[in-house]
DNA sequence: ACTATGGTTCCATTTTTCGGAACAGCCATG
DNA sequence: CATGGCTGTTCCGAAAAATGGAACCATAGT
């Protein structure tokens, strides 16, 4: 295996719950000699890819990474717009929303915008979630041919809760909806007592799309809220569409 | 030079402006031969540190750089208790806060608070700047001996305003008055109309450091209105001093 | 002092990398 | 449809780096 591979196998090591690592704990993880996670994180280090936490013997991201996960496809036109629009509607509504992203079998959130009321669903992102069992990732993933949705997920279906589709079947007909409808809806699935709305946005072809999403606690939200919620986030999404030449710079749609 | 390093450099390429970059932009850059730099970037494409751009030929970060970024020492439990800090500032006055830490000689704010007044600051989030220019780089700065100081500077500062310290004399006065009052101040400096509050806070020792900011419209605010606001982040700091055993997770922080 | 644990250094062998040059793809232009 | 300019890729032997097992250090606990 190459360094620089390696290397990357160590970052994908870390995450929101394991956000320090020591040699030993890295040789484990990858199965590999002790002395070449050594020499390996220490070069990590030196070039910039981790950092040693100060009192301990455990390495870190470096202040690199934080650098370049800030910019990353932020000031992408569609990010930019999406994060405007739905800017709009979580700030009409009072619920948080945000921007996600697919990866692979994944969805990620990029951007949000915090809700203004005093019950409302916290911020996701940077975090993965598998795609199937949340609302963004089958608004994104009902833009793929259903071969290519299998392909992506090979082995059986680990639903976290019993509202997610807790097979392929289901999927299926729950991504078919989502292509008819427009729109993708998640109630009291990934997480208890929340609600979310999602609508893909972009080039379906891959070349780059995204997903805006409203996330609300189910307690504040009756269906007919929902629903003037989903024609909020529809409308946007058309414009979008209709309109794919109106840039917004990410400066303008993030400042004030 | 190893590959690892290598990478690091191009990493480095990166930035607000230069989201994108081709192998022969990159080959310029860091005058290397094009061979090398197609297989580089290649490789670390395959590693995950970059992506393809699509309808393109530029590489950009990857959504591991991103991934990693967003954990990035939010978790740290001195930066958690001055995020939570900030906030409280930042909601009892309305105007924008932010922590951020010391890289060498140049500051990166690290996590932000958005004011909530109609005029005010943006964010500054993963932007570099220079130490010696900011009220946050001084207020971190003032806690390193001089001569640390100096040898963080070794050429001719490049003061970016007239309001910035022009050489290390005034540079080392103004540290020498932080030291005196506790707090830094930066007045219409690297940004006009705007003034910045910053108080340092956690272990001067370099180990882990971190400074408590808010930035706000100068329009906005009297001097009356400044004290305050500067008696509020000096008392914020004491909390988190006198108190260290008290820790605030930062989901609790982040969450609503 | 002794041991357990985690981390580093050493060294010969194996594997990559290096960089110049030749080559290939893609447009625009003549 | 050639031509030239530009960008990116492949090829090659020489040079450098990574590998992994074992021996070696450092630290904390008994």
């Amino acid at each position: 295996m190459t360094t620089l591979s390696t290397a990357g196998q160590v970052l994908r090591c870390f995450s929101a719950r394991r956000q320090e690592l020591t040699v030993t704990e890295v040789a484990e993880l990858l199965s590999l000699p002790k002395s070449n996670v050594s020499r390996l994180l220490r070069a990590m280090r030196e070039a910039g890819f981790l950092e040693s936490v100060p009192d301990s013997r455990g390495y870190r991201p470096g202040i690199l990474m934080f650098e370049l996960g800030n910019t990353y496809r932020r000031d992408s036109a569609l990010v930019a717009r999406a994060h405007a629009a739905v800017g709009r509607v979580s700030r009409d509504f009072g619920h948080t929303g945000y921007v996600s992203i697919r990866d692979g079998a994944d969805v990620i959130g990029l951007t949000f915008h915090e809700g203004s009321r005093m019950l409302r669903v916290g911020t996701p992102v940077g975090q993965r979630l598998p795609a199937f069992a949340a609302a963004t990732g089958r608004a994104l993933l009902a833009r793929l041919p259903d071969e290519e949705v299998a392909r992506l997920h090979p082995g059986p279906l680990a639903p976290p809760s019993p509202n997610a589709p807790q097979g392929m079947d289901e999927l299926m007909q729950r991504l078919e909806a989502v292509r008819r409808d427009g729109y993708a809806l998640a109630i009291d699935e990934s997480n208890p007592g929340v609600g979310s709305i999602a609508v893909a946005v972009g080039n379906a072809a891959g070349s780059e799309d995204a997903c805006l999403c409203i996330v609300y606690p189910l307690a504040l939200v009756d269906d007919a809220e929902r629903d003037r919620m989903i024609a909020a986030l529809l409308a946007e999404a058309r414009e979008i569409h209709t309109r794919p030449g109106a840039t917004v710079t990410a400066r303008s749609a993030a400042a004030a």
